[in-house]
DNA sequence: TTGCCGCCCGACCGATCGGTCGACTACAGT
DNA sequence: ACTGTAGTCGACCGATCGGTCGGGCGGCAA
């Protein structure tokens, strides 16, 4: 209802984070944006590395809620991989400073990741652990026959790509494919991944495989 | 040989943009790292969004002239875009700090985008030109029948996305596949790359067809 | 020799940066 | 009524930001 103060700070500088980098964003303009002094900032997050670090770790909590289901469900690692694709893409759909706040934090690993910040560390763990966990769902598939003899870190790389990418695309994917964010959009990266998992990924289908 | 004042600071400014972002990075440095005085930088680029214009526009310069051939070269859609991807691969290998460059420049419309600085609006309409010859070619190969009716301009996300955030993706990228520039890595990123469009975009190959 | 010009420099400008400090308010427990 | 504490604030700190200015230095033409 009224978020608290923290909350209202983690919002406007999420959004902040994402349009203009860690280094474009000003304390004094997050303070201003959530309604408050720059000092009262202070008392919520002992300092701008600390703050980034809290932002980025509920960003990648909500990935790993909706695709914990997915990832653990029953069903073949070819349904597996699907679901969290899907849980993945309605993420980012619903956040849209997600995708580029990501992206954005993989590019700054040298202001970053030397820090000793526990919120970024905390983060760094969960976004591992989610990427074993895809790996483990893919390596299942390939033993299973059911992918093909891919490189899994590769395989994941280009997912990343191809799907964290263009919702971070803002102005320059609008240009070229319309609205990001719009729900055709989003339907359209669901299946353009998805075919391209069917047909590039998993061995031409045989009867009688559990997908 | 001995690179002139000019290519020195353009050289260094690419990697630090690269490395940092636009905000991230002072003058200062770049001047130093060059072995100027910062007043110096001022003699060769107006402002610091020149700078970043002129680095920016040289970048894409270099994937324009390595994509052309392959882009015009005879042959149908399908040997046009796979020699595209290849030379924008080597590219890429070749001038490390340019993935990160393009995606961060592509992050950064808020701050870069309304500036008038002629070298920006130079690179933009270079860019605009290759992905419009890209979009050309895919269209033909929709129109010849050699790839499946795919949505074009989600198709050219997906290959950015495929193609340039793994070279982008420095220190995470590393720890999830090992060394980024390595000559393996790089024929790897190819091979996935291919086949992703062999057997997510193309049609089921049919004999007597122009490849 | 003179004068010009491309290149480089240190000193300086106002603005903004992340962060600190001490004080003030409102409310909780006793 | 007294005390502690969580939250907010404006003033202030040294450092750095992009950018300007005036002058120095070396080669080249007249």
């Amino acid at each position: 209802m009224h978020p608290t103060s923290r909350e209202k700070i983690l919002d406007v500088a999420e959004a902040r984070f994402a349009q203009r980098g860690y280094a474009g964003v000003g304390l004094r303009e997050v303070a201003d944006a959530a309604g408050l002094g720059k000092s009262s900032l202070f008392h919520h997050f002992p300092s701008k590395a600390s703050l980034y670090g809290a932002v980025l770790d509920r960003v990648i909590e909500r990935i790993e809620v909706r695709m914990h289901g997915a990832l653990e469900a029953s069903g073949g690692p070819r349904a597996q991989l699907s679901a969290a694709v899907v849980g993945l893409v309605d993420t980012l759909a619903e956040d849209p400073p997600a995708a580029r706040l990501l992206l954005r934090t993989v590019f700054e690993d040298d202001d970053l990741s030397p820090t000793e910040t526990p919120e970024l560390v905390a983060a760094d763990q969960r976004l591992d652990r989610l990427i074993a966990r895809i790996a483990r769902v893919i390596t299942a598939g390939i033993e299973a026959g059911v992918f093909r003899p891919i490189s899994v870190p590769d395989a994941i790389q280009t997912l990343i790509g191809a799907v964290v990418y263009p919702f971070a695309s803002g102005e320059f994917g609008e240009k070229l494919a319309g609205e990001i964010f719009s729900a055709e959009a989003i339907a359209r990266r669901k299946r353009e991944i998805l075919t391209l998992i069917e047909h590039g990924w998993m061995r031409p289908h045989s009867q009688g495989e559990k997908s």
